[in-house]
RNA sequence: GCGCCCGUAGCUCAAUGGAUAGAGCAGCGGACUUCUAAUCCGCAGGUUGCAGGUUCGAGUCCUGCCGGGCGCGCCA
């Protein structure tokens, strides 16, 4: 049981002779944020003076007179306006930890309500290569099982692949049209990406030809509407008027620069010989590729045998991409697979009135939307939303979960938003339906991530350079170390693979994933503050301390030497190794591993407080040398296990 | 125009409605005959965008405004 839990459970007995409301108080303790206030405190005197009619430190300190401090407590105080301050008793912590010693959970109790959880994350499409924007679905996502299944619930992990849209439709007409069967035959995944990315050109140089008339006719009605309302505001328009003038301008500053960058982009294929040529023979590609994606979808032989001939290569190279992300699912049951439920998911809908015709297509109309979910196109074919909604049918039958995880962009908020509220129709009810959702990640400019170019960043190319900057730092490190260098150069290429990939990662679990975050690399290989880096390098000084020592660490756990905690710094990194479990209920509370991250953050930083001031091998006595082994034993397993709840691997040496 | 999200130290970010809003970077000042200085200790830095409201208590909840991002019927 957590120190928390074990709190609640003390302090319910006085505060059932108080209220009716003891579950809501006791949701009131939690950890202390300054020391000088002790271990815990208990905040429940306040609503509850009030809810009474009596003064908070007059309720305050008739709990604490009938509350049973027992072995855990040292003592529970009033403090302020009718703070409960709780102190642990030092004996209480030492006990704890020498359970923790022994227990390959580390004290973490499972839940004693375990719940089944299906966690939709990662979802690449495939023949498209990975980018930036799938780093956060798949690191937060994964970690987020990990956690779950850690605290004891049921996890199934599902990549919704996409490997049924119009980008098979763009390499199927590539293939056609474009193919170099010699690049094709010796590296089938990189000559199909290079047929993606020039059919995605030519779309979209036809697509801006047809849309950059339109902009300007846009602008010029704009400028037209502004000139008009200048005119009409006068010489010294009032505020509301300055407003909407302003936004005017900023908006007219926005199309021009809209204008611009489409002008730009479509002068470089212009000007290049080959692209300007295919883009003349090739004018109709747009309406070409829907044509193959319907061949795709209504059965023509040709194009199935090419998408069954694609997608195991396609899927390989990402596998390749998890492998080295170290990242599994328990599925990968992805859009093709729910193709033949399509028909039967509108039937339903449309049969029960919950969908209904409108302009030709099949939509939901949801209240508070005002526009309705799509569910089939004008032309018959279905939607995203109807590949979602075949999904959450399926994986409510195969899975029955309690709750169902969308680790998905938070661009796509109404679009989940909408999904929730027709399952909901549909008659499920008690399942948990949950967009995970996460912010953009931005380059130094604020700005989405991309390429000096303005190209989107490739997933491999992000972790190649994390890797090359991190070995340069293992380089430089293991140079500067006091006896000389001691890593093979074989040594230093796995460390600095770790070392990158766990700086990638970490940065992206160590923020709130609600907002964007700014991407560099600098700051995510940094030595100081809260990063990977810092994290793995606490681990290996842990370790390093056993290595130099020479000392059997097996035979220490069950030597049954005694913890002591002699000084402060020892008993506020042995009370945060035992806090260990309420960190991760924390993170799998809101499904934010950023909690995870700032307790390893914190526990880091008395480690090394503690180690600053709290010689381990030269100890005075032999007695304190062994319980400051232990200590560093349990700090690096804690590490160690929050680590790899991230999907973070660490290094004994660095 | 409508909807969702965001606004916290110079910068990048924390803070389950609780006490004096915390870290890291950058700045300043200390600590290496070292159990890894990739570190540690300290100083300075804030009207939490603005104005109201709810509450015993608001960065957090509500309303309005200012500023920014994203989305808004036949893509996913």
């Amino acid at each position: 049981m957590s120190i928390l839990a074990e709190l609640k459970k003390r302090f319910a007995v006085p505060l059932a002779g108080l209220t009716d409301a003891t579950d809501e108080c006791l949701e009131l303790i939690r950890q202390s944020q300054d020391p000088k206030f002790g271990d815990y405190q208990a905040n429940f005197a306040m609503p509850l003076g009030k809810r009474l009619g009596r003064s908070p430190r007059d309720v305050a300190e008739t709990v604490i007179a009938a509350f049973e401090l027992g072995p855990l407590c040292e003592s529970a105080e009033v403090a302020g306006p009718g703070f409960v301050n709780v102190r642990l008793r030092d004996a209480w912590i030492v006990e704890r930890l020498h359970a923790a010693v022994g227990d390959q959970r580390l004290g973490v109790l499972p839940v004693e309500r375990p719940r089944t959880y299906v966690i939709d994350y990662s979802a690449p499409n495939v023949a498209k290569p990975m980018h930036v924007g799938h780093i956060r679905s798949t690191v937060i996502g994964a970690s987020l099982c990990d956690i779950l299944r850690f605290l004891g619930h049921r996890v199934v992990s599902d990549n919704h692949i996409g490997d049924w849209g119009t980008q098979f439709g763009m390499i199927l007409y590539g293939y056609r049209h474009f193919c170099d069967a010699t690049a094709y035959r010796a590296a089938p995944v990189a000559e199909l990406a290079r047929l993606y990315r020039l059919v995605r050109r030519l779309m979209d140089y036809h697509e801006g030809r047809a849309k950059l008339p339109k902009l300007e006719e846009r602008l010029t009605q704009q400028m037209a509407a502004l000139e008009a309302e200048r005119r009409a505001a006068g010489s010294s328009p009032d505020k509301k008027v300055q407003k909407t003038l302003r936004r005017a301008e900023s908006d007219l500053t926005d199309l021009r620069g809209e204008i611009d960058a489409l002008a730009e982009s479509l002068a470089v294929v212009e000007n290049d010989p080959v692209l300007s040529k295919l883009a003349v023979e090739h004018a109709d590609v747009g309406q070409a590729v829907l044509a193959e994606t319907a061949k795709l979808h209504a059965g023509d032989a040709e194009n199935r045998r090419l998408w069954r001939e694609f997608l195991p290569a396609c899927l390989a190279e990402i596998e390749r991409i998890y492998d080295r992300l170290g990242v599994a699912f328990d599925h990968a049951l992805g859009e093709s697979f729910y193709q033949d439920r399509l028909g039967r998911v509108v039937e339903e809908l449309t049969r029960r009135g919950i969908a209904r015709e409108s302009g030709g297509a099949m939509c939901v109309f949801l209240p508070g939307h005002d526009v309705p979910m799509l569910i089939r196109k004008q032309d018959g074919a279905f939607l995203y939303a109807t590949t979602d909604l075949a999904t959450v049918e399926y994986r409510m039958e195969h899975f029955r979960p309690d709750a169902i995880l969308y680790v998905v962009d938070h661009r796509q908020s109404m679009h989940f938003e909408q999904l929730f509220a027709t399952v909901r129709l549909l008659g499920y009810t008690d399942v948990e339906l949950r967009h995970v959702s996460f912010g953009t990640v931005l380059g130094s400019d604020g700005r989405p991530f991309k390429t000096r170019s303005g190209d989107t960043v490739g997933l491999e190319g992000l972790l190649d350079e994390a890797v090359r900057r991190a070995a340069e730092i293992v380089e430089a490190n293991d140079n500067a170390k006091p006896d000389g260098a001691e890593l093979s150069d074989d040594q230093r290429r796995r460390i600095a693979e770790r070392v990158g990939i766990a700086a990638l990662k970490y940065a992206d679990l160590s923020q709130n994933r609600t907002s964007d975050y700014v991407f560099s690399y600098d700051k995510m290989l940094a030595m100081n503050g809260n990063t990977a880096t810092y994290m793995q390098y606490a681990y290996a000084r842990v370790r390093s301390i056993f290595a130099r020592g020479g000392v059997d660490v097996e035979a220490l756990r069950k030597s049954g030497a005694k913890i002591v905690l002699a000084t402060p710094a020892e008993r506020a990194l042995g009370l945060a190794i035992l806090q260990f479990g309420e960190a991760l209920e924390l993170a799998a509370a809101d499904y934010r591993p950023n909690q995870l991250t700032g307790y390893l953050f914190d526990l880091a930083g008395r480690y090394s407080t503690f180690f600053e001031q709290c010689p381990v091998l030269k100890a005075e006595t032999q007695a304190l040398r062994q319980s400051r082994l232990l200590l560093c034993d349990l700090t690096a397993r804690v590490i160690h296990k929050g680590l790899e709840l991230l999907g973070i691997e660490v290094v004994e040496k660095m």
